[in-house]
RNA sequence: CGGGGCGUAGCGCAGCCCGGUAGCGCGCUUGGUUUGGGACCAAGAUGUCGGAGGUUCGAAUCCUCUCGCCCCGACCA
């Protein structure tokens, strides 16, 4: 490729609405445009990044005997409904009626339409196991669409669905799939985990997700440094502390704490430890006849909301109003004692506390010396309610957890029955005998995957992309393209023999200064850099540059595409 | 959807308080000089000041309403 009749388009300022560097640097790169909120146009060179992912994923895939094929990105309500999704999903399902006012939906995913094409096609146990897969846009109607590529409303998503006899052959796709999912994102370049997920609500048994490591990362991953425990945060266990609850030293007494609202604050004022305080959080629960009830958790845990649904159901948090009318006292001040009838539900972490602090339900007032039994009854429900924190003990039992965040960027669920079981996709089993087939489904979220590379790969110059996924693998900038033959010549025949040697290279044979070419392909992060200038010319030089070297290296002109080859290879 | 902020040239911003000719840097065009790290000089072009209404002799500026975007809280690849 030459740079003249490719098209490239950077920016030295990013557009201000771009918050993480990812964003800034496809915008500045040029790889992306946007063009409404969460919507985003590929350019050129962002193409070539994205279908590079796309290869890689659809090679994997293939290798591992899924079969590719297109589904619809619209869809009709009606299978929505059948599976019962029409209603569960939201307003991020995008829906639209067409000219005979008919139902249908922009498809996020596409487990109704599989399974019915499963349903259709697949008879009998001897036509299973089967694994499909598509690479297609998706759209999701996000609340709030942000990072440019990384949460955006329209994205492009490998998803595969597996169907199976029995939930024994599901699992052993699972594994598979584990592995397949693992080869993907080495081969990417990418510094990623596979973490315990939770099945969210697409639902099913089993799940882990692959986060690509970076600080920027939405998702909290715990992690086990001694064993190899990793799990969303969403789901990874806090186990109980071990041992009977400390014995009562204390009194009950009533503090006063004027204006001291938040937990550090109170524990900074009594001059305590934030480990002896308790919060107490209200919330209105759906499902109960008496929706109130309060949450209770150590001063330094935070709640783990999808925890708190697996107990109580789904919930929502009181207002204001709601909270006086309950207790007769602000936010700020609220604690489990002296409630009487109000459901309480404490984390284990609460339960084996003794002489804690906690609000006195009384404006300005937090108890102190507060104690169960004695003070309060022990609640009705014990349960794990609260995001783990760095150095709780591992769930397995080898030593603690350690904290870090991930982006993403696929997803593997075990979804047994949900769909099958409600589309009616079933089988002829062995003995003759209607069955309904176990289904897996698998998800990459390929667009997301160019970002997530990018806040991993990145320096003050720019993009350092992988090279596996990079735009060109090598870029040639001759300095006087235009006006010396000499390093005309020694470029083109650079160029052309490594381009016949299959390797990605462009020719920025561009009227521009050294600096502008320079700067341009250390934006766009292209792995390898070859410089051909008349100076180096007259002793028989050229040089090398890769993205992350400091300095260039002199290199004889005859040996320069042998040491690229290399280097590319390697 | 709730809370906060911002919409002025392709991008980054000033001007708004205190109404009176719409500006700066980058980019773009033309010419010249340059040519190993985002050049310099000269001459240019580019705006429904997000939109609609109102107040006023006069609105980017004040008021009302709208739309869009960004940030903070409930979703997911």
């Amino acid at each position: 490729m030459r740079a003249s009749q490719y098209f490239i388009s950077t920016l030295k300022e990013a557009p201000s609405d771009a918050e993480i560097i990812s964003h800034q640097l496809m915008l500045r790169a040029g790889l992306i445009r946007r063009l409404a909120g969460g919507i985003y146009t590929w350019m050129p060179l962002g193409l070539r990044v994205l279908r590079k992912v796309e290869a890689i994923v659809r090679e994997e895939m293939n290798r591992s005997g899924a079969v590719e094929l297109l589904m619809p990105a619209v869809q009709p309500a009606e299978l929505w409904q059948e599976s019962g999704r029409w209603e569960q999903y939201g307003p991020e399902l995008l829906r639209f009626k067409d000219r005979h006012q008919r139902d249908f939906v922009v498809g996020p995913t596409h487990e109704e339409v599989i399974t019915d094409v499963v349903r259709r096609e697949i008879k009998s146990y001897r036509q299973l196991p089967r694994h499909f897969y598509q690479i297609q846009t998706k759209f999701r109607d996000e609340i709030r669409p942000r990072f440019g590529v990384m949460r955006g409303r329209e994205f492009l998503m490998k998803d595969g669905y597996s169907f199976h006899a029995s939930f024994e052959d599901l699992q052993r796709e699972y594994t598979r799939m584990y592995e397949t999912y693992t080869r993907i994102f080495t081969r990417l370049g990418l510094s990623f985990r596979a973490v315990a997920a939770d099945p969210g609500s697409i639902g099913g048994t089993g799940s882990h997700e692959f986060h690509v490591l970076a600080d920027s990362g939405e998702d909290a991953i715990a992690f086990c440094p001694e064993s190899d425990y990793a799990a969303n945060v969403e789901l990874a266990e806090a186990l109980a502390p071990p041992g009977p609850r400390p014995t009562a030293n204390q009194p009950m007494k009533e503090v006063a704490t004027p204006g001291k609202i938040k937990c550090e604050d109170v524990a900074a004022f009594l001059g305590l430890g934030i480990e002896k305080m308790v919060k107490a959080i209200a919330v209105m629960r759906d499902s109960e006849a008496v929706p109130f009830a309060l949450l209770l958790l150590r001063g330094d845990h935070d709640l783990n909301e999808i925890k708190a649904e697996k107990i109580i159901g789904r919930f929502r948090f009181a207002h204001d109003g709601e909270i006086e009318q309950q207790l007769g006292c602000r936010p700020g001040y609220i604690g489990p004692v002296g409630t009487r009838d109000i459901p309480v539900i404490a984390d284990h972490a609460v339960a084996a506390m003794s002489d804690f602090v906690c609000g006195a339900n009384k404006p300005g007032y937090h108890l102190s010396g507060v104690n169960f039994v004695r003070d309060l009854p022990v609640p009705a429900t014990v349960a794990d309610i609260r995001n783990v924190v760095t150095g709780d003990p591992s769930p397995d039992g080898k030593g603690s957890l350690e904290l870090c965040r991930g982006i993403e960027v696929g997803h593997i669920f075990q979804l047994r029955t949900k769909y099958s079981e409600a589309l009616k996709c079933s089988f002829l089993n062995e003995e003759g005998q209607p069955q309904t087939m176990e289904m897996g489904c698998y998800g990459i979220g390929v667009s997301r995957i160019v970002g997530a590379a990018i806040e991993q790969g990145h320096d003050g110059r720019g993009i350092v992309f992988p090279s596996a996924i990079a735009p060109f693998e090598l870029a040639i900038v001759p300095v006087g393209y235009g006006k010396s033959t000499f390093v005309r010549e020694a470029a083109n025949r650079v160029y052309d023999q490594l381009a016949a040697v299959g390797i990605d290279v462009i020719l920025d044979d561009r009227d521009e200064r050294p600096g502008v070419m320079f700067a341009d392909w250390e934006l766009t992060g292209i792995p390898h850099r070859v410089v051909i200038g008349e100076r180096g010319l007259k002793e028989g030089m050229a040089e090398y540059q890769g993205r992350r070297d400091a300095e260039a290296e002199k290199v004889p002109l005859a040996e320069i595409a042998a040491l690229v080859r290399l280097k590319v290879c390697s």
